[in-house]
RNA sequence: GGCGAGGUAGCUCAGUUGGUAGAGCACACGACUGAAAAUCGUGGUGUCGCCGGUUCGAUUCCGGCCCUCGCCA
């Protein structure tokens, strides 16, 4: 396959398994480069909070769209859509194999396909209907948008503010709303590239331990100072919704252990919807006996 | 030992003027198209501390006991 693809939760090791499969292609002749799918690994001075690949790692493994935007900028899918695609074009035509590793389940699918995504709001737009949010609430801001689309409307949770004020900045843009039901290309089997995409699953408990730890082994290792460091520089709202950003801040480590379990079990049902994924369960084994067995399958 | 407060879901707590209970969090599942580590939806939790009494019926009222916390000795 020109193209692999490895997805599954926080904490399960996803990088590891990477860095080792690297070493198997390479004695195979390949020339693998990662790609990092991730939302918030792409920001500078964000790497141990986010867990990205750190020097080590990536002195085995070249990495890719990590720490490529200061924490002031705020970042979305679809410009991660347009790096990602150049990262693997270019990396197919030079020859190399792209490895596509991350967790956020969204930007995994807009690297390996076409997803066909809206423009994004102009930004006093997005600053106008905020402060209508703000101040009217997300079901007042619904029953607007049921006046003007009832068919949107009723896509979309009234409580769901994220959805609602999106729908609205695409109404007031004059654009279409994004495809629902069966045209959305969201599940689509069909990427870009033929792609082996590898899912990382493991047991729950082990899963669980493995995240407390390694939030753990974040605050020991800096966490908390980076945190410092991006407040002061300002970070955008998109760089504040980082895992433990606001907890680190509170001094409050278990409500990013809490979080980091939350989160990890919705990149979990993510994952059991992406079609054509091979789930591995990689529990009580080691990143080299995964890595062998994605490679066989590729 | 005395006085006071309290023992209800895994946790923090609300409640029942007597008809066997409910919020948040946790946990499980789901949705997801330029904020996605975001934003939402659904769901079950239970000898209501123990033993008696009153009552058709007690988690609720009464008595005793046990335990926790605080103050005093």
């Amino acid at each position: 396959m020109p193209v692999i693809a490895i997805f599954g939760p926080t904490g399960v090791g996803k990088t590891a398994v990477a860095v080792a499969l690297a070493e198997l292609l390479r004695g195979r002749g390949e020339d693998p480069v990662a790609v990092s799918a991730d939302a918030l690994q792409v920001y500078q001075g964000l790497g141990t909070l986010t867990g990205a690949a750190g020097a080590a790692e990536r002195a085995r493994l070249e990495h890719r769209l990590l720490g490529i935007v200061p924490v002031s900028e705020e970042f979305s899918a679809g410009r991660f859509a347009e790096l990602a695609h150049r990262e693997i074009d270019d990396a197919l035509a030079g020859g190399r194999l792209p490895i596509v590793v991350g967790g956020t389940g969204l930007y995994l699918q807009s690297a390996l396909c076409e997803l066909d995504l809206r423009p994004p709001p102009p930004a006093a737009l997005r600053a106008r209907i905020a402060a209508q949010l703000a101040e009217r609430g997300a079901a007042a801001l619904h029953e607007e948008l049921e006046q003007r689309s009832p068919v949107v409307a009723a896509g979309i949770d009234p409580s769901d503010s994220s959805r609602v004020t999106r729908a609205l900045e695409l109404m007031e843009m004059g654009e279409e709303p994004p495809p629902a039901g069966d045209h959305s290309r969201l599940w689509t089997a069909q990427t870009r590239h033929p792609t082996l995409l590898c899912g990382l699953v493991m047991e729950r408990d082990e899963l669980y331990a493995r995240i407390d730890a390694r939030v753990e082994e974040m605050a020991a290792a800096g966490a908390v100072e980076e945190v410092r460091r991006a407040e002061a520089a300002g970070a955008s709202r998109t760089a504040r919704a980082a895992l433990g950003y606001e907890e680190l801040l509170a001094g409050d480590i278990d409500a990013m252990k809490r979080r980091t379990r939350n989160y990890a079990r919705r990149q979990l049902t993510w994952m059991r919807k992406l079609p054509s994924v091979h789930t591995i369960d990689v529990t009580g084994r080691d990143p080299r006996s995964v890595a062998e067995e994605i490679a066989r399958l590729a």
